[in-house]
Parts: C-alpha cells; structure tokens; sequence
DNA sequence: CCAAGGATTGGGAGCGCTCCCGATCCGTGG
DNA sequence: CCACGGATCGGGAGCGCTCCCAATCCTTGG
C-alpha cells in the first residue's frame, strides 16, 4: 500500500535555492556553530520560502539516534492509567524532556504481541531509550530491553535487586514515619490497607509499615492488613473489612490517596469520626488529599524529582552506552493535615 | 553526543550469511511472495543465528513510510485522561490496529511548543497519519495537520463543518432519545447537567435535551440547564445547584456516567430517592453505570466501533493520499437500567 | 532433447541526511 | 604586498533498506 506522502522539499533542494553546500544547510537546521551570520539568514529564508521539513528518518538513519524516548506502560488492567500519579509522571517527564528536543511516546503493551511489537520497535531503533512504568513482579520487558543494550530506566522495581537502572523512592522509610507518626499520636491497634502485593511497592510499605511497629514494641498481626488495588472502592471494602476484623482499630495506613479516601468513606458509614476515633495516613500526597473530609495527612512522593531523575539516568545511560546500572531512591516526606 | 548503539547486524551481513542476494532477505523480512520455501527457511535460520533486527529507519527512509500512527491528546487539564473513556478508546484503536503491524504512539500536546514539537514529527514522517481526541473548539492542530496533507482523523468534532475526516457519535440523537425516555415515564421537570460547553459533544447533547423537550411541547429553561466538566465531583455541584433552583426537579440527563454518579450523591445527600422521586440518566454506558446504586439508565456509545472505525478510515486515507473528507456518526442506544 | 515462459534471485540505484576532510576565504602581522 | 592561520564552505562517502529490472533457474510441452 502506499502511504506516500506528497514531494516535500528535500535538503539538497534547499540547498540549491539558498545557492549553498549540503553541508551548510545541514549546519543551520541543526544550529551548529560556524556559519556566517549572513549565510544563515539566506539559507533559512530559503527554508522558510520552501517550506522545508527536515525528514527524520533520513536523519536518524545518517546520524543514527532517534531524538525519541518510549514510556512504556505494561498495567495490565489500566486501572492505574486513571490515576492521578500517571498523569503527574507524564507531565514532570515532559517537561524534563522539553529543552533535549526529543519527543516522547507513550505505548502501551497489554499482551505479549504487543510486547513484541514494541521490542522489535525500539531495537529497530526508533527510540534512544526507553522509560517503564508500574513494572510489575514477573514481567520479562526490562530483561529483553537490557539484553538488546537499549538505555532502559525502570520507575519503581521489581524486586530488591534489579540489574537494571531505576528510580524509586523510599516506600520504606515513608511507611515507617507515618506508622511511627500514629503511635507517636498515642494509637495503639494500627491497620494497613496495602496495594497489590506483587508491587515491590507495596510490599516496601508494608515493611515499613511492620518495622515501625516493631521500633515502637507492637506485635504486627496478619489480620490487621487488608490487601487493594489502589482504588477507592477496593479501600473502602478493605476498610470495612479491617473493621469488621478489629472494631478497636484507631489508626491506618492506606496503600495512596485513593484508597484512604475509600476507608475514609467506610469509617464514616460504619460512624467512625476521624482523627478523633480513628487516625488515618494516605500515601502520594496528590491534590486529592488536601480535599478530603478532614484533609489527609499522607506521604508526600517528589514526583517532580522523579521525572527528572529518570530522565537524567536516561541520557547518561544514553551517553555512554549502557555500561552500568544506576540506581536513585528519592527521599519521602511526611505532610502532617487534619486526619490525624 | 553519541546515542548509538552497538553494532547490530545488517541485512547485508545476514545475506552474506546466508549466502543469497540483498533483495532476497528483503523479501523474507517481509515475507512477500516469490521465495522458494528451502531459500526462506535458509534466511531464517541466517536471521536467527545473527539475532537480525531490521533498521527501522533505513526502511521508512527507503519504503516511505514510518509503519506507525500518532494519537494526539491536546487537553490542557488531563481530565478526559483519566475517564475510562479515554482508556477504553485506546484498547479499541489498538485492538483495531493489531493486523496492520503499525505501532500507535500516544502524544501529549500541552503547549504550543509541544504542538510545534509534534507537527515536525508528524511532518518529518514519523507517523503515516494521526488520530486526535477531544478536540476543543479553537484548537488550530487539525488544520495544521491537513496543512501538511498528513491523514488525519478526528474523534469528535470541533463544530458542525469540519474540514477534516472524523469520527463522531450520535449525541443529539441520544440525549433526545434518553429525554423523551423521561417524558414517557411521566416526568415534566427535566432538567440537565452538560459537558463543558466549548466541546462540540456537549452542545449537541444539550440540543438533543431541547429538541425532546420541544417535541414534547415542553419549555425549555435556561435555569434548568448546568455545566460540569464530566467529573463526579462538578456533578455533584451541579446536581445540587439545580435542586436549589427547582426543587422540584424530577428527571436529569447528565453528561456522562460519571457526571451522573456525582448527581446521585447530590440527590442522596438532599434526601431524594432515586428513581422514585427522580429519574436520572447518564451518558456513555462505562462500567461504572452498572454499579451505581440504582444502577444507571444510560446512552450507550459504541466506543468499539469508534476505534474500528477511526482506523478504517486513517487506512483509506493513507491509501489515497487524503484527497476527500470522510465523516462517520455512530448511532446511540439508550439503556434502560434502574435509575428511570 | 530443445525452446518457451513462469518462478526465483541478484544487485544497482536511490531514499535524504550527517560526518568530515580538504578547499576556499578573509583578516592580520611583518 | 605576501604568507599564514582560523573561519567558512562544499560535497564525497556512506547510513541500511526497498524497488525493480535484468539475469538465471526450472518446468513444461512439443
């Protein structure tokens, strides 16, 4: 089929109105140093006359690089493309990515042809590297883009040790001053409703979460953990669970935002008042929790930091070919509101 | 600085390898026909052992074309991001793309910079053709697009002529037909909560509500009208600025299922039983439609045959170079649930 | 056994750009 | 006025693939 599209100017053709070299419109189009002032304006006049766009894959077959980065997103249930967290994410690595000049993609890969189909697209060199998202447990796609040499920067890991770069932040640390914080505030039966747990993630934040407890001499019960999806109607139904389980709870930690705005709503059907009966502890920090009844006290993610992190561990790898894994783990912090 | 990467091997080297010409390995790359199966299976075995990739950018530099297509997304808060809608019309336009062997790409427009940033990689041949969604009223892209004769297809349109292809739902249609639903159930106070109004959707929805009531012979109020922005939360504002206003308001058509659901807090919340009292019918037939409490009437958006249809189009396009505009209306359903 | 004609193959001619080296220009100091 | 060295330029040599035509290989039918 011919997907042709109409005969754009080429560089040479430029190159013969402006009644210069190859070289020189190539030098100006990339804005590179050592052209006269004077020749640049008539070379760009002659671009300009003729409307001249530079064809990218001529460009990126000569100087072989793609000026593009994929962000991959492998959820396979897209529950957390709704999220506020992606949107954020996408937006820091977007305006991380603005002054580079490199486009990036989104794709997603639901099933393993698609998978394929990605691979064979970025080994076929239309991407310099590649971003991926919410990875998680099992999933192959790092390995294969690490055995293709392709600059690959994972946020989050799978696993305490991944022989790939990353960018993570310290779920465990944050777990554990917010728990640290409620028994601070006198709690004594202390739940958790947790993510998925086959989320490092996650389960960072339960350790967090039973290290906490331990420091502070409490036993850490089974039964005071209730597993969710991130959403608000799975953490309200882990809350009422949890309640159900341990009427006496005065004190949660939820898995994000999300899911603390659900067990809020479970506290309050079954009369629960909050901070006063039961303290509560979000996680994320997203606009959300400022609008909650009362307003969430949570763990506050720099996710600004994080775009900017995964994309400088994106160009060094870039840079110098992938020669070592870096790994940053970005600090979290404890924002102190009303539900508490 | 040098983004390249190490050595993969060439066509060239797999035809040495295999011992047959250039032209022949091209063949099986994309298996065309006129290879004698012994030679075929040679090359593959010659592919194999070299783990050969093709270069995707020497083969849209040659074959003229990039085998891949854009979905742009130019809204400026996100919010359409996280409907289910926007994933759902995703997994239908991949779904609608599998057998092509093209990738899609999603794009995020924020600013102009990005616009311009996106139509040079869309000029220079990065994509064959491009899919927008959620248009708002005075965005210049599409007309950028056709500009540089790059196939185009709309979700949605901006107004009622639109010089570019797209693809577009029965809006008025529905909203009239889930209005006289209201009537036959014997409600006279309608009122609606729209979309926002800059979205050619929403002011065809709204139509939709007038034309019933017309038919009717029934008044249309402004004050009966209120604006949202799809969200649960600017329903539920709405919803209740309407029952101050008509207290004795008995039938709404909101703008969507999620716009709905925030109405039904709102009503819970003024002591309204639903659909006793009120009648409410949302817009779009999201999962979440089912889970309501009742469980909402709704007009049904054949968001499959959205994706099936965006994609056929692109494809005829493509094959012939856009040289005519093509529109496609899908009709709505309403479902009769239990909140009528 | 031979010629005709379809099935396979090989490989030249680009696609449009970047790299880079050698040529050309121009201003300066002697 | 001339040699010299840095600032500018021009354009050959690819980058790795597809297209397509001419060359070669097999089958048939006579």
């Amino acid at each position: 089929m011919g997907r042709r599209r109409p005969g754009t100017p080429t560089l040479e053709e430029v190159a013969a109105h402006a009644r210069v070299g190859r070289g020189t419109v190539s030098r100006v189009i990339n804005n590179a140093t050592g052209v006269k002032e004077s020749t640049r304006l008539a070379v760009q006049r002659a671009i300009d006359e003729l409307g001249y766009v530079p064809n990218l894959a001529a460009r990126s077959l000569a100087g072989r690089r793609a000026d593009a980065v994929a962000l991959v997103m492998t959820e396979p249930d897209w529950r957390q493309f709704a999220e506020p967290f992606f949107s954020e994410i996408v937006t820091s690595l977007g305006d991380a990515l603005t002054d580079t000049g490199m486009q990036l993609l989104l794709t997603l890969v639901r099933s393993d042809a698609e998978r394929q189909r990605f691979l064979e697209y970025a080994r076929g060199g239309r991407v310099d590297g590649v971003l991926l998202m919410s990875v998680h447990a099992g999933d192959p796609l790092p390995d294969m883009l690490a055995e293709a040499r392709l600059p690959t920067v994972l946020l989050g890991r799978r696993s305490g040790d991944e022989y790939v770069s990353y960018v993570d932040m310290d779920n465990v640390g944050g777990a554990r001053s917010a728990v640290s914080h409620l028994v601070q505030r006198g709690r004594r039966v202390i739940a958790t409703i947790t993510g998925p747990l086959d989320l490092h993630a996650a389960q960072c934040r339960l350790r967090g979460y039973e290290e906490a407890l331990a420091l502070a001499g409490m036993k850490v019960e089974r039964t005071r953990v209730a597993e969710s999806d991130f959403t608000a109607e799975s953490g309200r139904r882990a809350m009422a669970e949890l309640l159900e389980r341990h009427p006496d709870i005065d004190g949660v930690l939820a898995a994000s935002d999300t899911t603390a705005a659900g067990a809020l709503e479970a506290l309050r059907a079954a009369g629960r008042r909050v901070p006063e009966d039961v303290s509560v502890i979000g996680f994320d920090d997203f606009p959300l929790a400022r609008r909650t009844e009362p307003p969430l006290t949570t763990v506050r993610q720099p996710i600004e930091e994080v775009g900017q992190a995964m994309i400088r561990l994106l160009l060094e790898e870039m840079e110098e070919g992938a020669v070592a894994w870096r790994h940053v783990i970005l600090r979290t912090e404890l924002v102190v509101r009303e539900s508490t």
